[in-house]
DNA sequence: GTCTATATCTCGATAGAC
DNA sequence: GTCTATCGAGATATAGAC
């Protein structure tokens, strides 16, 4: 039974290797390297690279849906959930810096090549989409899905920008008009003249 | 003298196939089948693969300077100026669903590949972000580099989730938060309680 | 299940005829 | 300047011993 211990091993390290070189780029010699075993032992336990692929999505989505259900779980309120979400761009940015938000990457690059996978990477969005849309709902905002898209498009916009830049103060900055927006849309319209 | 001509097209089509399939997907065959010339008649223009890319971004350098200088010319006011850059993603928007900013996709996937050219490459950013702080220092803002950054970042951010989702309305109706966002960003601050 | 050895393909790059 | 022919490296994938 070390056989299911391999596997899901070779989906852990292609995980990181995919997000921090690309899938295309990551042959599977580097995956073999990193997990210590012949490059001719990953066909038993997959058919093919895409099968990899296909594998470390699958992981993603399971581990994505588990962490929000932990934010569920650690914040009370819609409002502090948001905040959570906001506060990944902080805990992830180190390796967002380096390496960008391995969603947007990897639905991006996915596109590039016309690969059959990119439906199951962009599903990766919709995750978020709905749990954030789900927040908004619980606040009583008028459109919660075009409000969840809109955190998730500033999400992505200062990944990307963060790792062109790699600039720290950029990511924070970024983050409190974040928070801000936020606050704003959450607050009950008033006529502008009272 | 049909040398000169020749490596202008070639580093047309390495532009647009770069843009379109990414820079390692990409190979001298398509290249060559897109030109119309044979593999190995690439070397007597370019030493290698990296000095193409090279001419490429040289080249986008160029092309976006000369779009800048057009957007000085056809619109008189700042306030203008920054409308040309919102109406870029209306402009390009089929080819952003399908492929995503050529920018930002470009230095994400150098970055990955840790290649050489992520520096030249995230250049191209430059001058979009100078040209936009320039706009803004017009008009009188107190951080114009800082808003310069965020306005990059939501065009980057629309970029990636318009290439995700494909969904034209999600794109309008950024645009036109990005064109409320400006107006309040140069609206002279008033203290809340007057 | 894991290994070694190898087949097959495509890539970037080179050599030399014209 | 452009072509054909080909090299060597590295990729995915397969075959078969253990």
């Amino acid at each position: 039974m070390r056989g299911a211990e391999t596997r899901t091993e070779i989906v852990g390290a292609a995980d990181r290797l995919f997000y921090q070189g690309g899938f295309a780029h990551t042959s599977f010699a580097d995956i073999a390297a990193a997990v210590q075993i012949a490059r001719g032992n990953f066909y038993y336990h997959f058919k093919s690279k895409d099968e990899i692929l296909e594998a470390v999505i699958a992981r993603r989505l399971e581990r994505t849906t588990a962490l929000l259900a932990q934010w569920d779980e650690a914040n009370p309120t819609p409002r502090s959930r948001l905040s959570a979400f906001v506060r990944l761009l902080a805990v992830n940015g180190d390796k967002i810096m380096a390496y960008g938000c391995p969603v947007g990457s990897l639905a991006t690059e996915l596109s590039k090549l016309m690969h059959e996978a990119r439906g199951p990477a962009v599903a990766l969005f919709d995750l978020f989409r709905d749990w954030l849309a789900e927040q908004f709902r619980a606040l009583g905002c008028s459109e919660p899905e075009a409000q969840a898209l809109h955190l998730l498009m500033r999400s992505q916009g200062i990944a990307v920008l963060a790792n062109a830049y790699r600039d720290p103060a950029f990511v924070a900055r970024e983050m409190a008009a974040m928070e801000d927006w936020i606050d704003a849309a959450i607050t009950p319209q008033r006529p502008a003249i009272p």
